[in-house]
Parts: C-alpha cells; sequence; structure tokens
DNA sequence: TTGATTCCTAACTATGTTTTTAAGATGATG
DNA sequence: CATCATCTTAAAAACATAGTTAGGAATCAA
C-alpha cells in the first residue's frame, strides 16, 4: 500500500463501474477495473491490490467460486456485491471469505465507510508483508500460480500435497500439530490416521528437499507435529 | 476465547433479546446481556468478551459516544444494530469503530455469518501477534516454534523433555512439588514415581546449563521439587 | 477401454524416546 | 563424622513413533 490503497473492482455493468469509478477513485484510493473473472484473478496476481470488490454476478464465472478461487491465495479483503437480497447467497459469500456483503442498490458513502473498515482492519493484520508468495531459501510457493520450485527446478505437487505444504508455509516456524493438519485436510473422522501424514510428508520431501533424509524445510517435531523451516 | 467465544449483547428491547438468545447462545457461543449502556461497560470490563453486538438505540446513553467509549480501550470486534436505516448513522458508526453495522429487521443467518467473519478476522490478529517467547539469561524458549536455544545454539529436547520445561517456564521462579509435576506429566497414578523426575532433570541440564553440576536455570529444592531460575 | 494420476494401505525398517536399573555423589542430621 | 535419605548420572532394555517403499483401488480424461 504503497501511498493510496490500490482498489480492484470487479464489475461487468459499464454503469455501476462509471458510478464506482467516480465515487472510488477520488484522491484517496486508486482504482482498477476487470469485467470478467478470468480478467480479475489475473489482474489481483499482477497488480497487489490492496482490497477487492467484487460483484457476485459475472457473465463468465460462478461468484462463489471465483470467491473461493480468490481465498485460497490472496489475503486482502473482499467485499461483495450483489443485486439479490438473499439470505442464504450472503451467508455463503460471507464463510466463504468475503468481508463484507452489500446488496444494490447501496449508498456510496455507505460503501467508502465499509472501505474503510475493511482497510483498517487489514492494516492491523499485516502490516506490509506480501504473502502472494513464500519463498525460503531455495523453496518458493506462488500461491497465485500454484506453482512451487525447489532445489532449482519448478516441481510438481498434487493437489494434497499442495495443501499440505500451504498449511505449513502459511504458519511456517509454527509447529503444526499431527491432529490440526489430519483435521483440515481430512476431516475432524481422519484425526488419528497419523500414518497418511507420514506417507504425504515423504512424498512432499522426495519432491523438495535435497536430501530427504535430511530435511531442511520441513522438520519433524516428535510426537507433535510438523513444522516449515523459517528464516 | 477460552472456548467457546462470549458475545456481549447491548440491548434494551426484552424481544430482541430473547430473539438474539435463541438465535446466539446455541452451542457455538455464551451469551452475556446488558439493557444499558453503563451496566454494558461494566460488564464489558470484566467480562472480557470476544465480540459486542450493541444495538445503537439504547435509552439511558448516546449510541455513538457509546460506541466511542468502548473504543478507547476495547480490541474486540463491535457489531452494531440500529432500527433505522439512516445513510449518516451507518457512515458515524463504521467510522467510530464499529467493524459492521445491520439494520433491523435482519435474518439470524446473517447475523450469525456476520460474526463468524468478525471474530476471524479478530483470531488472525491476534494469532499473528502471539510470537511468545520465555528468556532468562543464556535459556530462550519460543513457544509457536517449540524451539529451545541455551549456550548460544539450539538445543534439541525430547517431548517430554519439552513438556517439563515449559511447565517450569511458565512459572519460573516458584518452586513446583514433584508430586505437581509428576501429575501433570505423568498423571496421577505416577504421583510416587520421583525418580523419573530426576533422570528426566539430569538430561534437561545437560542440555540447557554450561555446567550440569552447577546449575543456573533448573534449580533443585531438595525435598520438595524444582524451579526455573529468574532474573 | 486404456493409461495416467493420485491416494490409501500395509508391511517393513529405521530412528527416537521413555523407563528401568544401578552405582556414585551430595547434603542433612544427630 | 557416620548414617540415611535424597539426588545425579550413565547406560541398557523396552517401547513408541517416524520414514520408506511398493502394490492396488479409485478417479478422470482421452
Amino acid at each position: 500500500m504503497a501511498n493510496k490503497p490500490l482498489i480492484l473492482l470487479i464489475e461487468d455493468e459499464l454503469a455501476i463501474r462509471r458510478f464506482l469509478r467516480l465515487a472510488l477513485s477520488s484522491d484517496s484510493f486508486r482504482l482498477e477495473e476487470a469485467e470478467t473473472g478470468r480478467k480479475a484473478l489475473l489482474m489481483a496476481a499482477q497488480e497487489k491490490p490492496d482490497l477487492v470488490i467484487l460483484d457476485l454476478g459475472l457473465p463468465d464465472m460462478d461468484g462463489q467460486d471465483l470467491l473461493r478461487q480468490f481465498r485460497e491465495w490472496l489475503q486482502v479483503p473482499i467485499i461483495v456485491l450483489s443485486a439479490r437480497d438473499q439470505e442464504k447467497q450472503k451467508i455463503d459469500a460471507l464463510d466463504g471469505g468475503a468481508d463484507d456483503y452489500l446488496t444494490k442498490p447501496f449508498s456510496t458513502g455507505e460503501l467508502l465507510a465499509r472501505i474503510r473498515v475493511a482497510l483498517r482492519n487489514a492494516n492491523r493484520i499485516s502490516s506490509g508483508a506480501d504473502s502472494s508468495t513464500f519463498e525460503q531459501g531455495d523453496l518458493k510457493i506462488d500461491f497465485a500460480s500454484r506453482r512451487v520450485f525447489a532445489c532449482e527446478t519448478e516441481v510438481h505437487l498434487t493437489p494434497l500435497e499442495y495443501k499440505i505444504l500451504t498449511l505449513l508455509a502459511r504458519q511456517s516456524g509454527r509447529v503444526l500439530t499431527h491432529s490440526f493438519l489430519l483435521k483440515e485436510i481430512w476431516g475432524h473422522h481422519n484425526i488419528q490416521e497419523t500414518h497418511y501424514l507420514r506417507v504425504h510428508m515423504a512424498n512432499l520431501r522426495r519432491k523438495i528437499e535435497r536430501d530427504s533424509a535430511q530435511p531442511k524445510h520441513i522438520l519433524t517435531e516428535q510426537g507433535i507435529g510438523y513444522r516449515l523451516a523459517s528464516e
């Protein structure tokens, strides 16, 4: 957030884009616009906005899907706009990672106030940390494109392996317990199956460690869980 | 946030209190209620809620005033309820420190979803900030990564050793009796096996003391127990 | 249907941890 | 200063946890 926060507006209707352009690109914000979900994903990865305003009713993609895709790697606040005032949709969006939900028509004043709230929260959370990529020694994760590099080359991870690795990376340094990992990845039914972890950790290490017998990234805490090296 | 988050509901109308009591005090939340602003301020200070729901239209105090008073010292999210859908009031509340604003009538589902969003944000904030460590002379414990440093290097502790050390560290300076330590670590069956302690204390000292014959950290109180030096 | 991919299963090996045992050191007490 | 209880240390035995590997079921796209 160099100076003015950058807002990414994702909205297909020209009229509303015009309206919001007037309201937002004052002297307090910079504004980028995308008319489609596909373009929005690209722009979010490139421009690293400080906040996203997302209209749920895009023509090319399902809004909930798009929201979910964003939330796999994007940490910044997302304010959802929607023409429909349906309770279920609201709840799904909020639980799917949206920070706020506004039903059209809304006043610019309210939208601006809610943007200020979202940015206020975001500032408290991460002062400056760019979390769309993780880098540690020869290991690099690009969350936006879901790609992982290690030992000077790109490595291919299965969906499960990627999920495990990103869980560890998002809290790198911290020890994640067996039960936490099992619950997050396999659900609470499988909270006992620690051997799932063992085999997948072994596979992950084979892919991202120089010497999987002496792991430098994925460290095990006997009897407790695993931790991704940081620093 | 011990287990279930504690919500403080500030609302004068009995009907709405009843309604929200039903909606909120399910198995996910604990609920405290206050009918007046004065009582609310007292309760918030005493009970340390994880989230506040504040009706702006209280009889004894101006809502905006109350909100401002809360925000002078209260960090937790505040969700504002109001009967009126006035833009100015909304903006004032949001800029005054409220995290969300709901106009009556609203659905319980939406309220619950917005509570989840607020708690989610609050959790991200507090979990990022807690990088709690213990430090005493050349001994350092990082609780998040479960790492221990002594004599200028990282030392590897077994789960048992780590548990013993953190028990001592969390109450450093205080003497922990044999029976207390045995009960905490091995359970009350083994409350007699003081030699367990001796063996593991010896191992711990070998790892974290410069000279285990003259321990500077783990001090023994003959016939009583052990104590971790402080200051 | 085939082939590729991913994930689970299970048996096996390797490594680490805890308990047991026992001998030597220290400190308190009369 | 002799004795007893308490503590330290070391090392082996018993136990628990983690890593490796490969085969086969399930899924999915060509």
